[in-house]
DNA sequence: TAGATTGTTAATCGATTAACAATC
DNA sequence: TAGATTGTTAATCGATTAACAATC
């Protein structure tokens, strides 16, 4: 008997990080007339290995490819697209319109890997009323009524850390169940309630002491 | 014999991401005047397990925990600030000065970390002059000149998608070794140039990942 | 003392890489 | 056909978790 698989299966942590790059190279690829890519060629394009390529298209795509010629552009991007699409619940929100929830409420990249932020929020009064990027900001008071009218469930927190957890609290209470958190502090959760910390201090320090690393081992040699 | 290790041990790349989170919060019990804290206190603050936090506490420091006290707050805050710190060869510098650059300039986070804009660069003559966060907008012709004669080796990408290889490849031809791409595309370098990609996009697919299995499992009971 | 907590060694888990037969 | 490329199974690598003796 056939095993059959939900289209829900669980992609790795690793490999969803890595499927926006597959979709935009794709994208690339298909602006310039390409129909069909092999594994070899993403692969150095994106420096990863030819091998890595093909296991992650196989988790999001039924397509196969053909040896000698490669995978079809037009059907992977289609199934990448629906898997990010599928998963995002494509409605986002953000609280806190200062220079990074500018940059973000402006960012086009959300459109493309299938998340819309659906409104974005701010206490100050200088921003209220006044559109970023297509987006109208909110004053807090409206938050609840408007995660709860458009059944929103992921919110993005771009205030000062002073303020985070409090607005973290709010998402909670509000029936936010997945939060970004870019402030620079830990913010605290009910159990069920998922958080990923995007911090940029986190991802410079990584890219410090790979470059120590680097710098002493020429200076063994 | 006693085996030699050299300050410069190899740290794991998941326990670096997590050192800014320990330093963080050891810096706010060490403001609430506490002098110890345990493993087990740090990861239920932290969503982490105690084994976890010892084990990346001993990874950059040789401080060793009391059993029923646990460790001294301020002997562990040098260490990791150390650890940072002299990874982080303090000097970086930016290139973009859009909303999401002016968010970067304005971050009060890096210097926690002992990371330090030294200069940020921006084609645009209307940001050129003018000062961010402390920082003073320099035109990219000043570039190379900077760079070299700071010795500088981190660079940040904050420039639109379109611009960021060019950019990229001007930072290499500058001297940058290691490079954050905050840009929704891959940029090239050559082999031994460290690459970080920092995009938005990313996590909160990895965020809506996760979202979709918790509401698939709930729906399966 | 008793027991919470440390630090280390071993087991498990997850992701990457290697090997290789199948095939267009 | 010959050989580039696929897809899968097995081996390796790295990180997390479990187990437990040492100790304050």
């Amino acid at each position: 008997m056939e095993e059959f698989h939900s289209d829900k299966r669980l992609i790795s942590r690793q490999t969803v990080l890595r499927l926006p790059r597959y979709l935009r190279f794709l994208k690339a690829l298909s602006d310039e007339g390409e129909r069909t890519v092999s594994a070899t060629v993403i692969a150095n394009s994106l420096s990863l290995t030819p091998i890595q390529v093909r296991k992650d298209l196989a988790s999001v795509s039924r397509i196969s490819g053909k040896p000698r010629v490669g995978f079809a552009i037009g059907e992977l991007m289609a199934d990448i697209e629906n898997y990010l699409g599928y998963n995002s619940m494509d409605q986002v929100v953000l609280v806190g319109v200062g220079n990074l929830g500018k940059a973000l409420l402006s960012y086009k990249g959300f459109h493309k890997y299938g998340m819309h932020i659906a409104a974005a929020f701010d206490a100050n009064s200088e921003v209220i009323g006044r559109t970023f990027g297509g987006n109208k900001v909110h004053p807090m008071g409206k938050f609840y009524e408007v995660c709860n009218k458009a059944n929103i469930r992921i919110g993005i927190i771009a205030v000062p850390e002073t303020a985070a957890q409090a607005v973290c609290d709010l998402m909670v209470r509000s029936g936010i169940l997945a939060i970004m958190n870019m402030a620079p502090v830990h913010v605290n959760v009910p159990p069920g309630i998922l958080v990923e910390n995007e911090n940029i201090a986190t991802t410079l320090a990584l890219l410090a002491r790979d470059l120590s690393q680097k710098i002493d081992d020429k200076e063994k040699k």
